[in-house]
DNA sequence: CTGATTGCAAAAGATTTGCAACTAT
DNA sequence: ATAGTTGCAAATCTTTTGCAATCAG
């Protein structure tokens, strides 16, 4: 069992939780996955085979963890909601509207002019909870698709 | 009729296409709303008291205008998209996740962390295509709502 | 006239919810 | 034992689509 897996369950055990098959499952998923980016639906497929845990049981799991903090979503684009462990979402994501590649981005390299913008306007982005969207230079070429 | 309806239906006739009285009404409501956020319901209940015109007309009439470039719609966090005639759409959307409001903030305030982005990672954000959420500093402090 | 447009109803996709059965503690 | 969880089915919400009837040009 890896160490992220068991920092899942061990927030749930902290929390008084309970530790059923089917959390175990979409904590190895997740802890596998890190990288990746999941929605709801993968995440269920992946845990035992098609349509082996009911994605009601998933989202109601993926609340829980996000709650506890370990967990967040983010929306890159239209489509399904994905989720991340917490350690590894501190980057946004640049979605290319035209070929769907993701590319994240270090929080860094967005602070500086986040810092503007609490400067002037009061507000502090969070940034990580929707995708930044935009084009690949190389996307941004003539296109008459849209 | 304003300049703005005007325009839009316009934009129409440029494009050889049916202006009716559904459209019409349309064009009144996105023209007297310009610096509002509405959603396709919104705009369908605007348009002539509550349901009388239907939200799938209203979908692909919006859908047409984007088609002609003279409306865009955005992403302001969960719930539906808002629809913003082009050119009042040259703000980006600082959506507060606590409160709800939404701050706009000019194109250039972010233009030169996106230079940055463009040179370091080859890829131009559009961003005026989905929110930014984050917090009013008002509504940063302590908080054990979420 | 004729194709563009409409309304209605139904479908689709993501997510949520009610509830009875089940299970971890 | 009992409160937390699950699966299933149904509901919700936003948006899309098929189709026959209607209407603008």
């Amino acid at each position: 069992m890896s160490d992220r897996e068991n920092e899942l369950l061990e927030a749930l055990r902290v929390a008084g939780l309970r530790i059923t098959l089917q959390r175990r499952l979409i904590c190895q998923v997740l802890a596998a996955a890190s990288d990746e980016h999941l929605s709801a639906i993968d995440i269920a497929e992946r845990a035992s085979g098609p349509g082996a845990i009911d994605v009601s049981t998933v989202y109601r799991t993926l609340e829980v963890f996000e709650g506890l903090g370990v967990l967040h979503h983010v929306h890159l684009g239209h489509g399904p909601g994905i989720y991340h462990l917490s350690a590894s979402s501190d980057h946004h994501h640049l979605v290319c509207e035209k070929c769907g590649r993701v590319v994240d981005l270090p929080v860094d390299a967005l602070e500086q002019s986040f810092t503007g913008i609490i400067r002037d306007y009061g507000f502090v982005p969070d940034g990580l909870h929707f995708g930044i969207l935009g084009r690949h230079i190389d996307c941004s070429v003539v296109d008459t698709t849209d």
